[in-house]
RNA sequence: GGAGCUGUAGUGUAGUGGUUUAACACGUCGGCCUGUCAAGCCGAAGAUCGCGGGUUCGAGUCCCGUCAGCUCCGCCA
């Protein structure tokens, strides 16, 4: 017997027709001469009536059945009668009238039906994953990451792109995030790592003259998790030769346009905003801004450096600085909330937080005294503070005042309720410093990965000043999250040596690590560059989710452990001995 | 490595200021019920209160430790 229908297809037009379906007892409502179950699969849910009116053998084996059974169903497609219609189900006019029914499968009262999953415990749904999957949101998420790979591999395919795989065991490299190591049984001591990203391959595939490349890769790090971060995770990874930041940056403007366009029905505006590095920092006091509300940061240093008031002026003696915010119409807030502030900002690093209410009896804080009425009213307008606003200012020095501050913005607008959730806004951050000092390694390392060409005019910085030279790379921001990256590469072995020596790495190591890159460059590299999206965090931005677990199928839990297999897990003495490995903590387990 | 939150029948919760039988809803099981769709009515089963220790006459409740999940910092080229 085959199916034919689907249970969410059927409506009036498919009355009086016969049909076969197949799928999961979502609810059994039993009246005890009549029993309704609704039936689910993919395409939606159906109600069945078993009647013994109308097939007494068949309407006694649906005693027998219960939720999340597997059905097959057969009889006709009926009208509902009258005010028996259900306006609250897309298939609520009619109903199958089951002349049959086979048990396909049974199932156990289980830990929890698919219906309540949102509500439950995410440790238990992790574990029974099928279950918390059998539902139609799940279903709809997947069917939207299904929609968008294709949406742009379309995209890609009309512009030329080659979709190529690239290796998963290679090997592994210094720099960057911590690696997962595969063991060779064949070479004894030697391990492979699976691939932070494809990077090096892409490169070498532009070398190869591909011109154009793109692949949905799958990437491991092996660092702590978050929300928004697995150790395995997709990246849509994009590499061209023969071009420069602009093509990237207008290929990635168009690509997701479509994107947009095709899977949400939204219009992007394009082309995205750009902000230098430093521009970010400042005003927002981070390199991934949110930009869907404004509460720019100010700086007022030049304002306060003869201040009377000392916890102000020293600070910019000291060669710090002085910066706010103007929280719009939230100078009620109750000297409680003011003080859980001023503990946060301090639990973030921050000396302590100045705040200045502005209120109908005019300016009220702490620190007023301090001032000079002049000063205030200085201070106020340097803000563009109105009666009814709260200004909030850090002194110290200048990375602490601008990462406090920027984390300080996004939760003022949490707590106002500023941010519009439908919104999606992206921007460009360019500019980025090619290099930073790492006070623990006593050494410059790159911002972004070593292969990131410095800008043509700062290249004679990068022994002098590295800390100055700029990087011709750029990152892309949605809603605060950094959704992807990329820059143009080093394709001149004389550079790129260069580059290796500047962050630290011997000559023997650069061999020995990066020989095979250095080689390609030499025979003929073209000039190329790329970038790559974390295709998790587009998935999940899309569809307004918090976490990336709910665009992944079988997601990790934030101790890295998959709660269905239970992996990571021991392995037999036997499959050690083949890997040649021997565990150095004898306390650690090992199957016998 | 660090900070915070959570953990009570299958599920979601309540459980005050320390005391007898740990409560409620949903689900499950049984009975009744021929038009429900959050079906209804009657009844029943179901909990070593995450685990270990401590304080106490007495701990779900207080203290310490530990495990698990989550959020965040560090980390993530």
């Amino acid at each position: 017997m085959n199916r034919s229908h689907s249970c969410g297809e059927l409506s009036a037009n498919h009355v009086g027709q016969q049909v076969v379906l197949m799928g999961w007892v979502q609810k059994r409502r039993d009246h005890g001469g009549v029993i309704f179950l609704d039936l689910r699969d993919r395409g939606g849910v159906v109600q069945v009536v078993l009647s013994p009116d109308l097939q007494k053998e068949t309407f006694e084996k649906g005693q027998a059945v219960r939720p999340e059974y597997v059905l097959a169903v057969w009889g006709e497609v009926k009208r509902r009668p009258p005010g028996t219609e259900n306006p609250n189900m897309a298939t609520g006019q009619v109903e199958v009238a089951a002349e049959g029914i086979r048990i396909l499968n049974a199932a156990k009262s289980l830990p929890f039906y698919p219906g309540d999953a949102p509500e439950v415990d995410e440790a238990l749904r992790l574990r029974y994953r099928y279950l918390d999957l059998r539902r139609p949101e799940c279903w709809q998420a997947f069917t939207l990451r299904h929609q968008a790979a294709k949406v742009i591999r379309d995209f890609l395919t009309n512009r030329g792109f080659l979709e190529v795989e690239t290796p998963m065991l290679t090997r592994s490299t210094p720099e960057g995030a911590r690696d997962y190591l595969v063991p060779s049984r064949l070479n004894p001591g030697q391990f492979y790592a699976l691939p932070q990203s494809p990077q090096l391959f892409k490169q070498i595939l532009m070398i190869a003259g591909f011109e154009r490349y793109f692949q949905f890769a799958r990437c491991f790090r092996d660092e702590d998790l978050r929300a928004d971060r697995q150790p395995e995770f997709t990246q849509l990874d994009i590499e061209m030769s023969f071009i420069n930041e602009q093509d990237i940056q207008s290929l990635t403007e168009e690509m997701l346009a479509e994107l947009f366009k095709q899977v949400l029905g939204r219009e992007l505006a394009v082309p995205f905003p750009r902000l230098s590095y430093q521009e970010a920092m400042d005003l927002y006091g981070s390199d991934k801004p949110d930009l869907r509300f404004g509460m720019q940061i100010v700086d007022v240093s030049s304002h306060v450096r003869d201040s009377t008031c000392r916890v102000f002026s020293d600070a910019v003696k000291r060669g710090g600085v002085v910066r706010g915010i103007r929280v719009p119409g939230a100078a009620s807030f109750s000297r409680k909330v003011l003080d859980e502030l001023g503990k946060l900002v301090t639990s973030w690093g921050a000396r302590g937080l100045a705040w200045f209410q502005l209120g109908d009896e005019g300016i009220r804080s702490p620190l007023a005294k301090l001032f000079t009425p002049r000063e205030l009213e200085d201070l106020v307008a340097k803000m563009g503070g109105e009666k009814g606003d709260l200004l909030l200012f850090i002194a110290d020095k200048k990375d602490v005042t601008e990462s406090v501050l920027g984390q300080l913005r996004l939760e003022m607008a949490g707590r106002l309720g500023l941010i519009d959730s439908d919104q999606f806004s992206f921007v460009w951050i360019t500019d980025f410093p090619l290099l930073e000092y790492n006070e623990e390694e006593k050494r410059f390392e790159a911002v972004h990965h070593p292969f990131t060409a410095p800008r043509e005019e700062d290249i004679p910085l990068l022994e002098t000043d590295p800390g100055k030279v700029r990087a011709r790379a750029y990152d892309l921001i949605l809603n605060g999250t950094e959704l992807g990256g990329g820059s143009i590469r080093n394709h001149s072995r004389e550079l790129q040596e260069r580059l290796f020596r500047v962050i630290g790495l011997p000559q023997d190591a650069i061999e020995e690590k990066f020989g095979f890159l250095l080689e390609a460059l030499d025979y003929g590299a073209p000039p190329h560059g790329g970038i790559a999206f974390g295709f998790d965090r587009m998935m999940m931005l899309m569809l307004h989710l918090n976490t990336i677990r709910d665009v992944i199928a079988f997601p990790k839990t934030q101790s890295a452990t998959c709660l269905l297999t239970k992996a990571p897990a021991p392995v037999t003495a036997k499959q050690l001995a083949e890997l040649h490995i021997t565990c150095a903590d004898n306390k650690i387990k090992v199957i016998r």
